[in-house]
DNA sequence: GCCCAGGGAATCG
DNA sequence: CGATTCCATGGG
């Protein structure tokens, strides 16, 4: 990975790298493509604009001290995917998927708000995922340059039901409620999660109201970078019906996760994955 | 075990 | 165009 300051920009050459993918894969849901191809939005309560060229980077208005500090550990660029994915190619159809899907890289995120959007998510497509959390952010988010911080869980927490029917959320904003509620008195220590035996971190995260075995395992993935949690959705119950009868490659689950996301945009993207007959039942 | 909640996007006819 | 399907969880 090669940097370089360009003036007020930061540059970064990478490979094996999609910021598209990444941004847009249901893993996060604050950044916004642009007509001209770059990516706007906020992470830790930080705007970020950026565009990807080739292998370039771009990130707009961003310091080398900013990079180091933030976006170089957000976009996870210090794991090594090559190796990762190395150990995938030995099966046929995880290879094919990181063929299709191998510049997906997952985000460091933070707990709290990873816990929100996977709550929201629920039942949900990720176009509304993203209105519902805009709405929320407007609504109690701090705001910070460029629009408005995801907010704290004591925010949330101030807020009534009736407060939070303009998020247009449905049976949600009561689960959103709850998390908030546990997590602003300590009911719940996020930061402890990431260290937690991870059994007992699904423990945890389930006994959140609206929480449940999906939600959880994408908690501990894109939240708390837990490479070995493996959310499945009916797209990855698909999968596993048609592709492994006798079950997910064991080689493979300490970095389920990562495994996961490949698998799952391989099979949602190219119709010719499975026949017609799994996709729907 | 079954059905519904609440909503908007995607897909179908 | 309108009708139907999709989606994860909890509660009746």
């Amino acid at each position: 990975m090669k940097t370089t300051q360009n003036g007020k920009h930061f540059i970064v050459e990478i490979d094996d790298f999609s910021l598209a993918d990444t941004l847009d894969c249901g893993q996060c849901f604050r950044f916004v493509p642009q007509e001209d191809g770059s990516f706007c939005g906020f992470a830790g309560g930080r705007y970020l604009a950026m565009r990807q060229d080739g292998n370039q980077l771009t990130f707009y208005d961003t310091s080398a001290e900013d990079f180091e500090r933030h976006w170089k550990l957000y976009f996870d660029f210090d794991t090594d995917y090559q190796a990762i994915k190395q150990g995938f190619l030995e099966d046929e159809v995880l290879k094919k998927s990181c063929d299709y899907a191998g510049g997906i890289r997952i985000l460091r995120q933070d707990p709290w708000e990873t816990l929100c959007s996977f709550i929201i998510s629920q039942n949900n497509n990720i176009p509304r995922i993203k209105g519902i959390i805009d709405r929320l952010c407007k609504l109690c988010g701090e705001q910070v340059p460029g629009g408005y911080a995801f907010p704290t869980p004591e925010a949330l927490a101030a807020k009534s039901l009736d407060d939070l029917s303009i998020m247009r959320a449905g049976f949600r904003a009561r689960y959103l409620l709850d998390a908030a509620h546990k997590v602003s008195t300590g009911k719940i220590d996020l930061p402890s999660l990431y260290t937690m035996e991870i059994d007992e971190a699904r423990k945890t995260l389930t006994s959140i109201c609206g929480v449940g075995p999906k939600v959880a395992e994408c908690v501990l993935l894109f939240g708390f970078h837990r490479l070995e949690a493996f959310p499945v959705d009916v797209w990855i119950k698909r999968a596993i019906t048609y592709f492994y009868q006798d079950g997910f490659p064991e080689f493979a689950r300490p970095y389920g996760g990562i495994a996961q996301q490949y698998l799952f945009h391989y099979i949602r993207n190219c119709p010719e994955a499975i026949p017609d007959e799994y996709r729907r039942k």
